[in-house]
DNA sequence: TCTGGGGTCCTAGGACCC
DNA sequence: TCTGGGGTCCTAGGACCC
């Protein structure tokens, strides 16, 4: 039997900021990316009780919640941050795995006899992330990761909540589907027209009619239902590599003219294309997607080279080969360019406890990307000549615990 | 007055080879 | 003249996560 921690740092940018800006703490405010079409990434909880939310518009926010101020987000203070807080985590197990900028899990089962309990080492990490940051975390205990994510998820801000393995079943019985990490919408309303309602309904089904209906996925639904999760704590640097580097970016403005979509196109391909040569890695196939001006018509193609790459002008040739192949139908609201099918070069691992620092942070980076990718970021990084923040990244990689695709038969 | 960006995983179906 | 089954690689599209 395991102890897993989940810990989820609350409303962490938003935290930061308030922490970094004496004059903002108890007030209502939302971080949000430069230029006037981004949305809100992370409000503080003030803010959240007046209604505002993630992904909403700026303005949007500003209706629900008139004094609502607007802060630009600021990478290089979360990353930091967030890898100064992985660093506390190792002090009481090297099993930590980040699963975003803000979220960790900690396989305690080997540290319980030193740290007396799991509890404890959760009061421990919440005090000195308190003392040395300021902010608040809530964390979940529970024999796996599955039922420490929802245990964390459970109270906040600055909760503890603890899923005995005696517990699971009574915890699971009326619990409704969707708050499992990996049933999104779609399944949920799948699983609804099943009669299914509550993981405990769900850990019930009989198996077959599952497999029936979702394929291979039906036997893990049932699982997870049960709160089963078999998969591992992976700890920094035995991750699986990264399987694709892309960059997509909203323009400021629909965009029409031939010339100015080539030129966009160009900057992507040279961020993909720097960015992976700085990951060590090349790709065989790169993909061009295309959001139209009405946001809801899109499209995306991809091409195959005889050979890997990581040359931009190669990753933009390719790209553009593919947008010549259509008859773009509306002005263009989005590009994105992206590489895949990987081969990568060998990597030095670091040998010495600084380089190994410096490797977690920029990987932390990355995961602002990966999260918040350009949000935080205006368009004026486009310009020739800037450099996105965050972007010297080793490839991180994360193994999802849920379940990723439904397929209806 | 609209609605970001970074990923992973899974499946279907076609081409091609043995 | 018509037929198999296994495998790999490719494109396209969808669901899910933060």
């Amino acid at each position: 039997m395991r102890t897993i921690l989940h810990i989820d740092m609350n409303a962490f940018f938003a935290s930061v900021e308030q922490q970094a800006n004496p004059d903002l703490r108890g007030k209502p405010i939302a971080v949000v990316g430069g230029g006037h079409r981004t949305v809100i990434t992370t409000s503080s909880y003030e803010a959240r009780a007046k209604g505002v939310k993630t992904g909403m518009a700026i303005w949007e926010g500003k209706r629900v919640c008139p004094e609502l101020i607007i802060v630009v987000g600021d990478n290089r203070k979360y990353t930091h941050t967030s890898t100064m807080i992985n660093e506390i985590f190792r002090d009481y197990t090297p099993e930590v795995e980040a699963f975003s900028i803000d979220e960790s899990w900690l396989d305690v089962t080997h540290s319980l006899s030193i740290f007396d309990s799991a509890v404890n080492i959760a009061y421990l990490i919440k005090a000195r992330i308190r003392h040395s940051f300021g902010i608040t975390c809530s964390i979940g205990i529970a024999p796996n990761k599955l039922l420490a994510k929802l245990a964390s998820d459970m109270q906040k801000p600055d909760g503890l909540t603890v899923i005995m393995p005696e517990d699971v079943s009574r915890v699971l019985e009326r619990l409704p589907i969707k708050e499992l990490c990996g049933i999104g919408k779609k399944m949920e309303r799948h699983l609804n027209m099943m009669s299914l309602y509550t993981c405990g309904e769900l850990g019930r089904c009989d198996e077959a009619r599952l497999t029936r209906k979702f394929g291979i996925i039906g036997s893990r639904l049932k699982l997870m239902g049960q709160g089963i999760d078999d998969s591992p704590v992976i700890p920094y640097g035995e991750e699986d590599h990264v399987k694709s580097v892309g960059h997509s970016s909203t323009l400021e403005k629909d965009i029409d003219d031939p010339q100015e979509i080539r030129r966009f196109l160009l900057q992507l391909s040279e961020m993909v294309g720097s960015r992976a040569r700085r990951y060590n890695v090349a790709g065989k196939t790169i993909s061009l997607y295309v959001r139209y001006a009405d946001f809801f018509s899109s499209w995306g193609k991809q091409t195959t080279l005889r050979s890997h790459t990581n040359q931009s002008d190669e990753i933009y040739k390719a790209a553009l080969g593919i947008l010549n192949t259509v008859e773009l139908e509306q002005p263009v609201r989005l590009l994105g360019v992206s590489l895949s099918n990987l081969r990568h070069e060998v990597e030095q691992l670091p040998l010495f406890e600084d380089e190994r620092k410096k490797l977690f942070a920029t990987k932390a980076m990355d995961e602002v990307n990966r999260k918040y990718g350009s949000m935080v970021v205006t368009f004026g990084t486009l310009l020739p000549g800037k450099e996105k923040a965050g972007s010297h990244v080793i490839p991180p990689s994360w193994r999802p615990a849920g379940i990723k695709n439904v397929n209806v038969k």
